[in-house]
DNA sequence: TCGCTCTTTGCAAGCGTGTGCAAATGCTGC
DNA sequence: GCAGCATTTGCACACGCTTGCAAAGAGCGA
């Protein structure tokens, strides 16, 4: 393929006029290196453009700084937001991500899972999907560390992440009934998600604790467009909600768009709207989207420092449960 | 670390009762083997749940698999959309990607280069940011391609693909022209990125052709709170332009939205506005943006095939220039 | 000077794989 | 049966690194 290739630590070691070893040890943490033979390796090395092997490296301390994200629609704001946080957390603990791109296609998610066994990451860390059994077993079983976010998941191992749906749902109840609203309506995909599910139940189990019925509507993926979709097929009814709660803020974006431009319904006066996810765009004046914040910064720092630290026998609990803040703005009628 | 660790080709070379040159043969497309032994191999991996190492693949080829993604703001649309692409592209074309987030600090992207180097990486695509001279030339000399998506810089061997930022900002005027506006303005960020700068020159240049000025105001990062401000400030003028050609779909969403929600400001009655970049908000009901597409599946299919080919040579120009196209929506008075 | 301890150094084995080379095997035609 | 050939197989070395182990050196008190 190419010629002269990557400069080596035999190299360097002619150069500082020392052993082969006397290199690695100078670029290996708290090995036992004499101060000058260090800093002559450090200058031989940085002459020569030197840099660690970490294929190699990996290959010797069987670790390979490497940790997979498994993940579909990158492109999304909330996803875009998580790898972001992901991303940088992992650099500033040492570790560096790559990045598997899952499709809804069957068995995506496992031929990811295996991209990241061949490649010998540390951890695997799941945003979407959910790998066949077998394979976390394999994952497991190689000493790969995984970790499930909103993934609803019982089988122990993994690091399972997740946000309290049902109680998100509760507060969406209660602050609609408070805004004197009455129709209540769930605007969800028919992914089928289930964290998306989770909302869809919370929020029908706890209207009806209040003695209301809620119309639900599931279409599409989690997009605008599917928003816009979902307010076409609600906003036509006869009886229209007076308020919506929609799985995700992508479609809550298209739901008022649809409900102001195409029914000219005005926000909050005559619909109210609460999302769940807090985009940038909820925030966007166009929106004002009162919605749930997903604590990214939390749930990624939670990850990294799980699969970063030493597998304490026990480490703790293998599941968290976060709590989403609701962020209020304009789109829920003051009570 | 972990116990059992991963299964190596020597178990499953015992299984199958052949040498383990076999089980490495059965593995590589194209090798000498019987297709009796390949299927005893195989079969023999699948109980054992094997999968080649690809560390010590890459140590041994001198080839890793690994394109290594260098960019900053990971979360933003543009950025997340041409991810999306680069990473699905790279995954069919049998490599995969390595995540690295860049900040604004210096040498915040040698550093990404560095990371790319010690993982052995088969080449390094740059979407923000520009490396320091002697990083690129370390890397051309180890056998890395490099790819520079829309940074401007002239040294030889990095493929280069730009968008003629030119072009487009000479066909916003004459759209502007057509629909009679008369007070240009340009609305840009000061991060100073070449492929930002050579729109503001070239709308700059264009206008002048036609014996128009246009104000120029620039602010911040490129994100939509950069793009209100930038409203604030330029409608605020006495002079009001009537038609703005902001550098970035962010900054005209920011910009649209002040403009009508904080100056009450009808668009495209007594505002035209065009954006760059045809992010997916950019279609939002809400915002209805005639913008440029950046051709993103274009732009990664070149970069992904430009290096999984072999280095034929002269691999023909190591540059291209790509032509956004102009996706008209609302945001423009008719002519 | 010696003997002791503590630090530093080099040697060599090994990590899991690919691959050149020679030996072995299978096949064909006589 | 055998020569002749193409295909398949195994051995052993290489890739670039880490690390246990033993040898070498440094420091120091007697």
């Amino acid at each position: 393929m190419s010629q002269k290739l990557f400069v080596s630590a035999d190299e360097v070691a002619k150069r500082a006029g020392v052993s082969r070893s006397a290199v690695s040890r100078a670029f290996t943490p708290g090995a036992s290196v004499s101060e000058l033979t260090r800093r002559k390796v450090i200058e031989a090395a940085e002459e020569l453009g030197y840099h660690v092997n970490q294929l190699a490296r990996g290959l010797m301390r069987n670790e390979s700084g490497i940790v997979c994200l498994i993940v579909s629609d990158v492109a999304t704001p909330y996803r875009s937001a998580l790898l972001r946080e992901l991303t940088q957390q992992l650099q500033t603990a040492g570790k560096v991500a790559m990045l598997v791109n899952t499709d809804r296609s069957d068995g995506s998610v496992d031929r990811a899972l295996q991209q990241a066994i061949r490649y010998r990451a540390d951890a695997s860390i799941i945003l979407s999907g959910l790998p066949d059994k077998s394979i976390t077993q394999l994952c497991l079983r190689s000493g790969q560390r995984l970790v499930l976010i909103n993934r609803d998941d019982d089988q122990p191992g993994p690091l399972r992440i997740n946000l309290d749906d049902t109680e998100a749902a509760h507060r969406v109840v209660t602050a609609f009934l408070r805004a004197g609203c009455q129709r209540l309506a769930f605007a969800n995909s028919d992914a089928g998600t289930p964290s998306l599910m989770a909302r869809e139940r919370g929020f029908v189990a706890a209207a009806k604790t209040q003695g209301l019925d809620v119309t639900v509507e599931r279409y599409g993926f989690t997009s605008y467009d599917s928003g816009k979709m979902l307010a076409q097929r609600m906003l036509t009814r006869t009886e229209r909600p007076d308020a919506v709660f929609c799985a995700t803020d992508l479609l809550a974006c298209g739901f008022m768009d649809a409900a102001r431009h195409q029914f000219s319904i005005s926000i909050p006066e005559q619909l109210s709207i609460v999302g769940f996810d807090d985009i940038e765009q909820a925030s966007w004046t166009s929106y004002q989207l009162t919605t749930f914040a997903q604590p990214v910064a939390v749930i990624a720092g939670e990850a990294v420092q799980w699969l970063s630290a030493e597998p304490s026998s026990e480490n703790e609990r293998t599941s968290k449960l976060l709590h989403p803040e609701l962020v209020w703005r304009g789109s829920v009628r003051a009570g």
